[in-house]
RNA sequence: GGCCUGGUAGUUCAGUUGGUUAGAACGCUAGCCUGUCACGCUAGAGGUCGUGGGUUCGAGCCCCAUUCAGGUCGCCA
């Protein structure tokens, strides 16, 4: 028996009535009537009533404060009948108090109110992590995330994938995100990097002939974190495959999400989820690569109605349309909208039509559209009576396209069109291989990693803009939660890629010099994807916030309020990896 | 780095057109109360209105700067 206890605080039940026990936890609530007390002791597991009449006892509650932790013995007994809870699991039975024990009390004020803690300012929260993780419900949040965490591990081991551990401390990869920087004792000036992803190494592994590796591995990038995206550190679930083509990552990924979601989800998986939508489709249709296909709107290129239309603004431009039912609002909505547009996106405007009952039809633009026109219109979007149509229009293809899908959302939102009770899931598939830079040069638009659709043959006879990538996202509910691709593990391949893009060979050897040599050593050809944890888990439980779901995370400047980091460091831990610090704001520095 | 929003009691917020002593709820403290479980009742303490400057007879409110926070764009192989 435990010193502090022989049941936890979610154990007891009527059948317990009579039993001597031992409990342990934390205050929760102190009722005093009086005569009598209420304590409600909280643990990790549940929570029990605990009372007493006895003076002695009601004397020494006085003295404890809200959350301290205590230790009680005491006489399990039934509740009468009209005192039963069946709120609490223990709710039938209460705890007649015979000794108290504080093993610490609360000697600060507390902060906050820990049952109230999810409404307090998230800075305080941060700063005070430990106490907000009492709360029941943010508590629930990470052991929630521990059995997701299991789930994954076991369906890959399932599966027949390795778990392997790759390096923290590694090199930097010049591509991609920023590094974080570690610098070197022992190698004056040198720096190790802290991982973006184990890219290179789970390559490598499949040259080493693991077959299916995987991996819980944690990802560090300094970038500006968003809601949906940690700042400095997540998880990615990182696997990889030899031998496969895209097709068995895909049904991996559909294997694993579809064994997650099914346990833990909080809705059903849509019978139309993982349908391979390519890139270009999607933005043409959703005007996003990450497209919330719960939303049932799609975009329409009316750019050709508006050729011939009497509507200068409109002409030559592209002009993507969004059709609505628009039975049930008023006008006031489409003011609202085009508010929306202007305040929120920056947009120039956002033009519409109403189509009324009587087929007559009005709006800002609605004279300047023949019959014909009009015709063409409705046909091309499906609008009809009682319809409502939205026009966004940009000289710029891609603009027009990310403008209409971010009024999309925003029209599923306000039209309440979102079935929170469903997870839909796709795959975007035939990204772009190259695209273009602000200044014109032919970059990789995703990864360089990846294998050029055609292979060599495509290198060498297409426009570098039209070749695609074997690279691909997996997009659930408006969220990326996925990317992966086909891996090129041809050096001649590689070098050709490179060369398009502008890298000499012996650039692709100093950048990749490790994957490079190795590739040369009969690599197999293989495929990988990473999905986000974080994020996973984040639409798992229908959140919108990823701190939520992170038992310590960082602020949104990467600052990690509760142990303070970043911080000042020392002279001598200075002078120990060779640094001197150059910064004007001198006073900043603490010593 | 840009843009948007916000900072008022321990917490969450209200605060009218710039006008006397800045309010509420919860929490806290003290007292009362023997069946509560959001216990109830009574009383009380608690404020440099983020910071600095300005306008004004007078600023929580208007202006400028600054700082912190959240969101967003850039960024995120």
């Amino acid at each position: 028996m435990s010193e502090y206890r022989t049941h936890t605080c979610n154990e007891l039940r009527e059948e317990d009535a009579g039993k001597e026990v031992k409990l342990s936890g934390f205050v929760k609530t102190i009722r005093d009537l009086g005569g009598c007390v209420f304590i409600d002791l909280r643990d990790h597991y549940g929570i029990t009533q605990l009372t007493t009449e006895d003076p002695k006892l009601l004397e020494q509650i006085k003295k404890i404060n809200v959350e301290a932790s205590i230790t009680v013995e005491g006489t399990v007994v039934k509740r009468p009948d009209e005192n039963i809870n069946d709120k609490l699991a223990t709710g039938r039975v209460e705890v007649e108090l015979k000794s108290i024990i504080i093993q610490n009390n609360v000697l600060l004020p507390m902060p906050f109110e820990v049952e109230k803690s999810h409404d307090v300012k998230e800075d305080l929260r941060l700063q005070y992590r430990f106490l907000d993780l009492r709360n029941e419900s943010i508590h629930e949040k990470i052991v929630f995330r521990s059995k997701v965490l299991k789930c994954l591990r076991d369906k890959m081991d399932s599966m027949g994938f390795v778990e392997v551990q790759t390096p923290i401390l590694t090199s930097s990869s010049p591509e991609g995100a920023r590094d974080y920087l570690i610098p070197s004792r022992l190698h004056p000036g040198e720096f190790y990097a802290l991982p973006q992803a184990p890219q290179q190494f789970k390559q490598l592994l499949m040259i080493s002939g693991f077959d299916k590796y995987y991996q819980i591995a944690p990802c560090f990038r300094d970038e500006d974190p968003r809601a949906d995206r940690s700042p400095g550190e997540f998880y990615q679930l990182d696997f990889e495959m030899s031998f496969v083509t895209q097709k068995e990552v895909l049904e991996t990924l559909k294997e694993v999400t579809t064994h997650v979601f099914t346990k833990y989800g909080h809705g059903k998986i849509s019978e139309d989820s993982f349908i391979e939508i390519p890139y270009k489709t999607a933005m043409d249709k959703y005007g996003t690569d990450k497209p919330d296909l719960r939303n049932p709107l799609v975009l329409t290129d009316v750019s050709e109605c508006f050729k011939n239309s009497g509507f200068n603004a409109f002409k030559g431009k592209t002009v993507k349309a969004i059709a609505i039912d628009s039975s049930l609002v008023t006008r006031r909505f489409f003011d609202e909208m085009t508010d929306f547009a202007k305040s929120e996106l920056d947009m120039k405007g956002l033009a519409w039509i109403k189509i009324n009952e009587d087929s007559t039809v009005v709006g800002p633009i609605a004279k300047y559209l023949s019959e014909d026109i009009l015709k063409d219109m409705l046909e091309k979007t499906g609008a009809k009576e009682n319809y409502g149509i939205f026009f966004i229009a940009n000289e710029d293809y891609l603009t027009a396209c990310k403008d209409a899908g971010n009024i999309r959302n925003e029209l599923g939102k306000r039209l309440g069109l979102i079935d929170e009770n469903i997870y839909k899931f796709c795959f975007i598939v035939d990204f772009p291989f190259y695209e273009l830079t602000d200044d014109g040069r032919i970059d990789f638009g995703h990864n360089p990693f990846s294998m050029p659709q055609g292979g060599l043959e495509a290198l060498e006879t297409k426009d570098p803009l039209d070749i695609l990538a074997y690279q691909f996202d997996m997009v659930g509910n408006g969220y990326e939660l996925a990317s992966g691709a086909v891996r090129n593990h041809d050096t001649a391949i590689m070098t050709k890629a490179f060369e398009i893009a502008g890298y000499s060979e012996e650039t692709v050897k100093n950048k990749f010099g490790a994957l490079y040599n190795a590739f040369k050593y009969g690599a197999p050809p293989h495929a990988g994807a990473a999905p986000g944890i974080d994020r996973m888990i984040m639409v798992l439980l229908g959140e919108t916030n990823i701190r939520e779901i992170i038992a310590f995370p960082k602020n949104s400047k990467a600052r990690d309020l509760l142990m303070q980091a970043p911080n000042y460091v020392t002279d001598e831990q200075l002078r120990d990896v060779h640094i001197k610090i150059d910064i004007k704001d001198k006073d900043k520095r603490e010593e």
